[in-house]
DNA sequence: GCCGTTTTCGGCCCGACTGTTTTCAGTCG
């Protein structure tokens, strides 16, 4: 799939062209088609074949004959048009927070000023000042992009901002001045990994809540605090923002900064349709503002149902909304168990006996117990002889929890053949199967996607875990052609797994919402090789609930006995114990 | 660049802050 390549191409396009002072609009257009081609799961090659370019939103003519030309003679002429008198090093320029392209250029023609590097000797010299609308604050903030640019600015996975921003929310609510207090942007959209972290609170001495946050434990520097602003760094070199509005508007704000830029954009487009304009402090009608206080209004004055915080992100919500067709997202009090743990008889930490006491704890009514298989070394997968061994553990431990199911599961190895790593009469004593890849990453796109595809056609297994093997902190999914794994999966009822564990989320928002359009079902589990890990199982829901997904789309949220009933009839026995929620 | 019950031209979200300006451009979210 050439998608993320153009995608990339259209991105650097529209650097280089704001670097050069074009269009503003046109330089939208470039980033806009980037991002919907790098959402769309479909392959682009595939649309540009069947002259079904232009129906994508955002690709016009122009757009749609550069993608053609790339595919067909594998290079884009105007960008090797607009690229010539542009090093890379120019358009990393645009990186460094505070300079954009009107002074990137600036610095560029008038100093000579090739590179960050360049930037930084240019200012520590006394040159910068010098330009036209140059000062010294100017120098000073310019020194400042080139740290934080340099600190590489790395974003943080949702499970690690999630519970530090609660634990602040929190701290902040004790504030006596501050009578409401919500996270806003990235963190309450549950995005995979967050950047800066917004938080918004009402209260009636903005100068006073904004000192005390800026007093809290854990904050290495101030940059700024106002009255109505305060903004700091915490560990890891976190930036996290806290604003301060008149409770009138606090729906307005909470709206506003919840974002994403993108749905604010598109909604406010659509207000201004129907005569109303939209910013932070309301909703207006002419001069006369008609809601703001709550975030509903922000939504119901404009004739839409309230869209929940993960869905806004230009993904068509909002036309669902005006359709009455925005789905009714499944929660984490529907789910009813966990269908990936590992414990101590592979590489997990925790005893199926701890395994079991957590899952009751959350409420589940069942978990599955799902160490690795043999060949996986690393894993210290199970031998068949350890598999039963295994299985008579959890006999034992099932006898003693009459009210959860506890499945005797196993993630199977797919080996670089295409086999499975137990033999079909030992898969067929198991509970649950998941398969998954864990070797041989490197493969080319047909190799792997018929791996896949071979334990998707094996009636014994159920899930396939991870399916693109990607981890947010640095590895590249494997080359997979999804499309052909969930037109498969849907045909042969193989579930596709949401991996909750927090550095892999897998799949992904993006490919869950496609899965679902391909009729494909989905299994969530949290990979959780300690019991505690477990917790994880709110992070896969927020990505099923990105993809849209519904209670029906998740077998997680059916009752204990029908969730063994469906495995039993996949072509896997029934286990042993009795358990109902 | 795209797009169209405001269609083939002329729009394209909205506001705050900053620094430098003597009325506003640039940048950000």
């Amino acid at each position: 799939m050439k998608n993320k390549e153009i995608a990339k191409l259209f991105n650097k396009m529209a650097d280089i062209l704001e670097f050069k002072g074009d269009m503003s609009f046109r330089i939208n257009s470039y980033r806009h088609a980037a991002r919907v081609i790098e959402d769309m799961s479909e392959d682009i090659a595939q649309a540009a074949a069947e002259k079904k370019l232009r129906d994508i939103e955002g690709i016009g003519e122009g757009l749609a004959k550069k993608i053609e030309e790339y595919l067909s003679a594998g290079k884009m002429t105007k960008y090797d048009e607009i690229r010539k008198d542009v090093p890379d090093e120019l358009v990393a320029l645009l990186s460094v927070p505070g300079l954009g392209p009107k002074t990137a250029a600036l610095v560029h023609r008038e100093l000579g000023v090739n590179s960050i590097d360049d930037l930084e000797k240019t200012v520590r010299e006394g040159r910068l000042k010098k330009l036209f609308g140059m000062g010294e604050k100017k120098e000073e903030n310019v020194l400042r992009g080139i740290r934080l640019y340099r600190a590489a600015h790395e974003r943080l996975p949702l499970g690690v901002a999630l519970p530090l921003v609660e634990r602040l929310v929190t701290e902040l609510k004790k504030d006596r001045n501050i009578t409401r207090a919500d996270s806003a942007g990235s963190l309450r959209r549950m995005q995979e990994t967050i950047g800066d972290i917004d938080i918004l609170a009402c209260g009636d001495d903005g100068t006073k809540i904004i000192e005390a946050f800026t007093r809290m434990p854990g904050v290495k520097e101030v940059l700024a605090s106002g009255g109505t602003k305060g903004s700091v760094i915490v560990e890891d070199d976190l930036q996290i923002d806290l604003r301060v509005v008149d409770r009138d508007c606090y729906g307005a704000a909470l709206q506003h900064f919840t974002g994403s830029k993108e749905h604010n954009v598109r909604l406010r487009e659509f207000a201004k349709g129907k005569g109303y304009k939209l910013s932070e402090y309301g909703i207006f009608k002419g001069e006369k503002k008609v809601g703001g206080r709550e975030e509903e209004e922000m939504y119901g004055k404009l004739g839409l149902a309230f869209i929940p915080p993960v869905l806004r992100q230009d993904r068509g919500e909002i036309e669902a909304a005006l359709a009455g067709t925005l789905p009714d997202l499944v929660t984490l009090a529907d789910i009813r168990g966990d269908f990936h743990v590992h414990s101590n008889w592979s590489d997990g930490a925790s005893s199926i006996e701890e395994i079991a006491a957590e899952a009751l704890r959350r409420g589940y009514a069942f978990v599955a117990v799902c160490d690795h298989s043999q060949s996986l070394r690393v894993g210290r997968g199970l031998t068949i002889d350890a598999v039963f061994k295994k299985r008579e553990e959890i006999r034992r431990v099932q006898a003693q929890y009459p009210k959860l199911k506890i499945l005797f599961g196993t993630e199977v190895d797919i080996k670089g053949d295409g086999t499975l790593d137990y033999p079909d009469d030992v898969l067929k004593e198991f509970d649950v199967v998941i398969a998954a890849i864990h070797s041989g990453f490197k493969e080319d796109e047909a190799r792997i996607t018929s791996r896949i595809l071979s334990a998707v056609e094996n009636p014994h297994v159920d899930i396939i875990a991870h399916p693109t093997g990607r981890l947010i902190s640095g590895r590249e999914p494997y080359q997979v052609d999804l499309e052909k794994v969930f037109k498969a999966a849907a045909r042969t009822g193989t579930l596709m797994e949401v991996n909750a564990y927090e550095d892999r989320l897998d799949l992904n928002d993006v490919f869950v919402r496609r899965a679902k359009e391909c009729g494909v079902k989905f299994a969530l589990g949290t990979d959780a090789h300690h019991a505690e890990q477990m917790g994880a199982m709110r992070l896969g829901v927020a990505v099923a609930q990105r993809g849209w997904l519904e209670k029906d789309d998740i077998v997680n949220c059916r009752p204990a006995r029908e969730t063994a009933d469906f495995f039993a009839q996949r072509g896997t026995p029934r286990g042993q114990g009795q358990a109902g929620k």
